[in-house]
DNA sequence: GCCATTAACATTGGATCCAATGAGAGGGGA
DNA sequence: TCCCCTCTCATTGGATCCAATGTTAATGGC
């Protein structure tokens, strides 16, 4: 299965489409956890897995590289990025300022629509996580929950704003964040009840609260992660 | 001159070392208007000058198009991007917010020796400004300006949000903007006054004013670049 | 039996190759 | 004279090549 040509089916695409295509997709496979943090990533095998040569894939790697995801040690291959958890705070605390701006901007430009799309993605995202199967619950958790932060990035009207805190994002493995909130029904009610206020908030056309409130709910998501990287460091490989 | 095995003597560096290398000193020749804007980067020409061959240019190539600062057409190669008023504008807004969010950090951090590092850019950058050679006036502008921001942002004690910092202020070509506070003296007295009250606030220990401060101050900064790039629009191709 | 040295192997990384695409010049027809 | 077609040349971009480096395992000495 591994020796087929392509795996996965990678429209022709060419030049930066291309290489773009490949990040875009070994960054979902780690975000995810099919490539877990700390693994090794060849070349070669992820050349033939889709496809293409090493010289895409390597091209690749460097971008995923430069956004941290991943490091590149000279000569002996990339692995995927443990993140550090002061790092992981650190990350947090300017994304919770992007994302408070974001709020702040949305305000006088949301409509009621969005806002009942915001609502519905976070109903969903309360269901997802309190369902059954843990698994497709993390991925759709991860789903509903990006839409609440990406619809509210993109209702500021600013492209850069949405492209500084995806920048950001896009650092960190996310589902040991969809983890955390799909296994800890304490989490999950907080979280609920965050996203919950930060609607009312943008419903009231309040900009202040609705920045304070985005602010202090990220500076809490960061801590929960650091958090978890805290303790996985301290349980150094055990199953 | 040009087809010299190697114009620029690149220490012989291997991997990323040496791919971030060379977008760091082609960053630099845009930053600096050594390349204009819109003009082209053909591959070949760029190995030939840095004595390699085009593939690790071609990474750099793709590093510095992730980054916005060049446009890559398929087939087409290269050119430095020219940046459209309203995009400067939004990316000013993300930078002023970020750096607020530093100056405010760096209040309860920063030392005596800090504020007199900051007190001596800002004084020499005035000097430059007010002296007679434009070329390297703008450069020595352009240098003590970036301390005085980079100092502030390094206090704050966060790297990432150095980083990010960074990473929006490498999308432009710099020497624009020195240009305009070297050749304008409203502009370089209004910029030093600008730094002089954020140089205040912090010495006064006030982070909700040295926050305020440096907001004023960048969205100053970049709605003069963004006026300068629309009335370059509008003279389109005039010497 | 344990450690060091070395030799084979796996992998990376710059250089080169060639197909594909686009731009521009030159020629032919209206 | 102007337009369009085509041929050629320049340039990009994926594939391949080979040298350099790191890793691992085996062998030999102690």
């Amino acid at each position: 299965m591994t020796s087929e040509p392509a795996e996965t089916a990678v429209t022709r695409k060419t030049g930066a489409a291309l290489v773009d295509d490949l990040a875009e997709q070994i960054r979902d496979r780690i975000m995810t956890g099919a490539i877990p943090i700390g693994a090794q990533l060849r070349q070669a095998e992820l050349a033939s897995n889709f496809g293409v040569s090493r010289t895409p894939v390597r091209e690749a790697l460097r971008q995923l590289q430069t956004s941290g995801l991943i490091e590149v040690l000279p000569n002996k291959g990339a692995v995927v990025s443990v993140p550090a958890p002061w790092d992981v705070r650190e990350a947090y605390e300017v994304r919770a300022e992007l994302e408070a701006l974001a709020a702040a901007r949305a305000v006088p430009r949301i409509t009621r629509d969005q806002i009942e799309q915001l609502r519905v993605a976070n109903q969903e995202m309360y269901d997802h996580s309190a369902g059954r199967h843990p698994v497709p619950a993390q991925h759709d958790h991860r789903r509903s929950n990006d839409i609440f932060h990406t619809l509210i990035a993109s209702i500021s009207g600013n492209a850069r704003l949405s492209k500084a805190i995806s920048d950001i994002n896009e650092t960190f493995p996310r589902n040991v964040s969809a983890q955390l909130v799909v296994n800890d029904s304490r989490h999950r009610d907080e979280n609920f009840h965050e996203h919950e206020r930060i609607l009312q908030a943008l419903a009231d056309g309040d900009a202040q609260q609705a920045a304070d409130q985005m602010r202090e709910h990220v500076i809490k998501a960061g801590e929960q992660l650091a958090r978890w990287y805290e303790l996985r460091s301290s349980t150094v490989f055990r199953g």
